[in-house]
DNA sequence: TTCGTCATGTAATGGGTTACATGATTAC
DNA sequence: GTAATCATGTAACCCATTACATGACGAA
């Protein structure tokens, strides 16, 4: 899962694996899932599902059932390969962390990961992210003082802010982890 | 400010009008500034500066001082011109709110910008993250209860940590803007 | 009658990432 | 002697954004 293209793939195996949909629905749930911004545009949807179904992984079949007489929709389905697919992403396991984005997209779909993997993919980012945090305090310590007012002042408070933000996170994901390691 | 290329461009000629440097250590400054998350590549910060050199904002002149006999560095310096569009930026202001990353690069040039237009980029910032937090929450209660358990106890964990970090990032903008308030 | 939504696409452009290419120097 | 850093680039690939294209329906 490197690319964009896999990514989007894996989301759209994913959504498609609780039921069939078509191109526009599709689109609006992955709008509802990861919000407004960092819409899906249709130019980027559609060849994508074309190079699914040339790849085997989904089906299409075209319904009427849209009403009376709006443009018929294509309905698009999993196929075994496709759920085959998803299967093996979500079942296999790995040590390198995902980054903003990719997390985001495999989180959305915990529900079908195993609990293995699910605890697996949290620490590999937790682990990442007290790098990161490291880094900005070392950032900071190097030029606290050191600089005069002007330029630096604002580097500060951003990497404060910046800090702030990468420990609430580290705080979420230590959370989640504890109900992963709780529950069943 | 649209394109990376032209917040490239703003964040190089604010580096340069501290004072001249070449191109590998233009690269150093911006991992020290933005971390070396979303390092800038080589391969996009030379052809930049060469068309940086083309439109004269910058002027370029070699330097052996590297040491014994090293490589000989090219070394960037900013013209009038290349001063003029720095000021031209920083003293425009705009109603528009910046995305993550415009906002980034303009907040760490704070020190040469006006303090009416770093208020005003403050408060655009703080605009639309409100928004994008109440987008959040209606979402959250859009879908409380009302599905199953497997997929969406997760997805609403993920909105819950989405908006703490908003709500976070609120929280350091009204404190940046109460301090420009005080301040001179 | 005009705007928003439904519904599916293609084409052009811009630009980021990765690999390739070269070669000297310093530290282990 | 081997890896890492210094130092500057080019070329190919991938892909995202934007604009373009079409057409029907429902609401104001």
């Amino acid at each position: 899962m490197r690319s964009r293209a896999e990514s989007l793939e894996f989301a759209l195996l994913g959504l498609l694996t609780q039921g069939p949909l078509h191109g526009y629905e599709l689109r609006k749930r992955m709008i509802a899932i990861y919000g407004p911004f960092r819409a899906l545009s249709f130019s980027v949807l559609y060849p994508q599902l074309h190079r699914m179904l040339e790849a085997g992984l989904i089906e299409e079949s075209v319904s009427d059932t849209g009403g009376i007489s709006r443009r018929s929709r294509i309905v698009y389905a999993v196929t075994t390969d496709g759920k085959k697919r998803f299967d093996e992403i979500t079942h296999t396991s790995s040590s390198e962390a995902l980054d903003d984005e990719n997390f985001e997209v495999r989180f959305a779909f915990f529900g079908p990961t195993p609990r293995g993997n699910r605890i697996a993919i949290l620490e590999n980012r937790l682990v990442k992210l007290v790098e990161r945090a490291s880094l900005i305090r070392s950032a900071m310590s190097a030029n606290a003082g050191q600089l005069p007012d002007g330029i630096d002042k604002y580097l500060h408070e951003w990497r404060r802010h910046s800090l702030d933000s990468v420990e609430r996170e580290i705080a979420w994901l230590e959370e989640m982890i504890n109900i992963e390691g709780k529950s069943s």
